[in-house]
DNA sequence: TATCATCTTGACCGTCTGGTCAAGGGTTTC
DNA sequence: GAAACCCTTGACCAGACGGTCAAGATGATA
């Protein structure tokens, strides 16, 4: 109603086209990531996604040829998420600060784009019709590589003797189920979707168990990031 | 080839009707988790479970009226399965026991269940349409009534102060990791199923990481069921 | 063997699906 | 202003979908 210098769904007409194209792309691709992460890419139906973007079914089939297409972008997407993430595991050589800060990187993230994950969890229940070759070879090499780095901490005495691809994986699942799980984590929170404090608390008590899980001591105070 | 007294698919015509029906009826039902495990509900088609269950897709329709009464039947069993793992829980009140117990409960139902698993991750993911009033209702009652035991144990001093929900999640995602991802984790351990023995120590370093993450010491030797 | 209920199945139906297309509206360029 | 290009869209298509049905096969009963 005001005036504002920027909303959600400007007007394609006053801009460039090329900005105006690049505009529409990824209202499509948003409503593409929302029931694709809902329905999985058999589930999902063309019909749904212009209906979310607020257009024509063929309309999408000018941008995007295919249904597989603008699934395989989406996915896309989600890789490059996830590798950034895998940064903050990358950056430090510190068990504390690397695990905190990975663990915390991963909670943000699936707070930020749950559909994201959902995405990617849909791709795992399918057999990864499309990442496959992407856990043979990315994924599988970082996670040797952190194993490794696990193993080093363990010899060195940093870190209780635990297997690190059973840590690894509890936290990805843990950190993953806040968003593949929102709709029952939000059902036994009344409905409510989690407050800001809530969602902290359980950031720092997922940190908080893996850290003493692992026989990190408890974080000296003042020092969360 | 050989004889063989006992074959997946024995012949129905040996048996009596009803039990040849409960048969016929239990097989569809094994097709159905599988096809609704991967593709959820909307992806899954009758097509698709009648060939999986090698039967002729109007067979499926003599003894199951509609494919959403097939999947309501699927989904029913996980509840039961369910309960019987909450039940390993609530049966005791000595943290470790009671831990341990619950998460070793969960962690075979993954591994010898595991569609059924991956039907209730796609019935999350799609906001729940048919377990909707379960979470509502015996999920959330007895979500609060263990935490109510996990916050009695804290005020206790028998386990660490941490969010008691969250730890409930952690859980959760972490066991159901292995039953939803084991695609991605077959593909991580270059293609192989788990062995039993790579299970067990994924099971055992899990219970491990909890305990210690709570604040109990590593369960005394041979004390494992 | 004759009768009847139970089970099986190929063929079929209306609907929905992903994808195509041609006609037309807008915008840029000269 | 007109030609060239970009974008939009309703109408349409072939195939797949969930579900139906009637005819026949099979098994139980007597």
């Amino acid at each position: 109603m005001r005036e504002c210098s920027l909303t959600l769904t400007s007007d394609p007409h006053s801009k460039t086209r090329s900005t105006a194209r690049r505009e529409t792309e990824q209202r499509i691709l948003d409503a593409a990531e929302q029931v694709f992460a809902e329905f999985g890419f058999r589930g999902a139906t063309m019909g749904q996604i212009a209906a979310r973007a607020d257009l024509p079914k063929a309309n999408l089939h000018y941008y995007f040829d295919t249904k597989l297409t603008l699934y395989r972008l989406v996915v896309e997407r989600i890789f490059r998420i996830w590798l950034q993430a895998a940064d903050t595991f990358d950056d430090c050589d510190e068990p504390r600060e690397a695990l905190s800060r990975y663990i915390r990187a991963k909670m943000d993230i699936s707070r930020r784009f749950p559909n994201g994950s959902k995405v990617w969890a849909n791709e795992i229940l399918q057999q990864a019709p499309v990442i496959q070759d992407y856990l043979e070879t990315t994924l599988e090499d970082w996670t040797n590589s952190r194993i490794e780095v696990l193993n080093r901490w363990i010899s060195e005495g940093r870190i209780r003797a635990i297997d690190g691809r059973t840590l690894l994986y509890m936290i990805w699942a843990t950190t993953q189920h806040y968003a593949d799980f929102n709709h029952q984590i939000h059902t036994l929170n009344k409905g409510d979707m989690l407050s800001d404090a809530q969602f902290d608390l359980a950031k720092e008590t997922v940190v908080s168990i893996i850290l003493q899980g692992v026989g990190i001591a408890p974080e000296p105070m003042g020092e969360a990031s």
